[in-house]
DNA sequence: TGACAATCATTGCCTAGGCAACTATAGTCC
DNA sequence: GGACTATAGTTGCCTAGGCAATGATTGTCA
């Protein structure tokens, strides 16, 4: 049983103001990031919506394309297209399960992990970028308060 | 002369893990709020991507097509589509300028007054909801925390 | 066995944003 | 005045995600 959440009372309705919003703020930075990550993805092919499916192939040698939805959170449907996308630039391929005939195993072709190797690299040269002056105290205390609200709204999704 | 800023230094290509991300959880509390957000929306016939212009609007009486899109940092053509949605729904109008025969002031109709006037309601009780828990100074740090990222990232965009 | 529900992948139709090209208008400088 | 540049809005083509419907398969259970 999933205590309910206390909601707090740092935004009214009467003084509302979007630049003092944290969703606001992250927005802006999500912006900032995803920016950044595609013009440097873009020498490899890639767009920062397509390295999170390669990524999660290679990490787990193959997966499905149902997999590959739920893990990001994604429309199974979009995720076709995605592949088909992929699959078109010759980075994927899909391969159709002989156990069970309902599903297909994408894997990964030589250009494919040839387009993925230098991925982690720039994700990380962004991120480190976007926290310059952060010692790691507050960076550890940021994620701490990310990680909450998280929590707080996957609660929030669970009652509804 | 904008200070050249040192990138930190807490991901790193071999051990990357999205997991423990902070664009990760970002993305990740983004999803969430849109999605709560848009759930309440609904009974106003707005997504979550229309109100932002709408409320510009009221706010200033008017706008331009070119002030909404820079001011949502929105692409024009998107925004150009985006009214086009609005309009069709009777929401807003788009009115020539006759100083400047360039520009289409974007004015509100009686329905888009209505149809925006909970929004701001709507958006303080999905904030206040993912913040279940925090105190007034872990608020204020947060913000603090992400307007610093968000500063350092338009820092490395002006570099570009 | 045969009906039924559940799951998987796909498709169609919608909103939505980025980029490039285009037209129309405004301002600037020779 | 005329060339030049800048800005405003629009449109076409692309990627991308959400929702609903579909067909194919699998598992369950009476």
């Amino acid at each position: 049983m999933a205590r309910t959440p206390v909601p707090a009372d740092f935004y009214r309705a009467g003084t509302y103001c979007a630049e003092e919003s944290v969703g606001y703020l992250m927005k802006r930075i999500m912006l900032s990031i995803v920016h950044q990550a595609d013009k440097r993805l873009d020498a490899h092919g890639l767009t920062s919506a397509q390295w999170g499916p390669l990524l999660k192939i290679r990490n787990s040698g193959s997966a499905t394309v149902a997999e590959l939805a739920r893990w990001l959170q994604v429309d199974a449907g979009a995720m076709t297209r995605l592949l088909d996308r992929l699959e078109k630039k010759g980075l994927c391929k899909r391969v159709r399960s002989t156990e069970d005939r309902r599903v297909v195993q994408v894997e990964l072709t030589s250009e494919g992990e040839a387009a993925i190797a230098g991925v982690p690299a720039v994700l990380s040269e962004v991120m480190n970028a976007h926290l310059a002056g952060f010692s790691k105290t507050e960076w550890l205390a940021l994620k701490t308060y990310l990680q909450r609200m998280l929590d707080t709204g996957e609660a929030l999704r669970d009652l509804a």
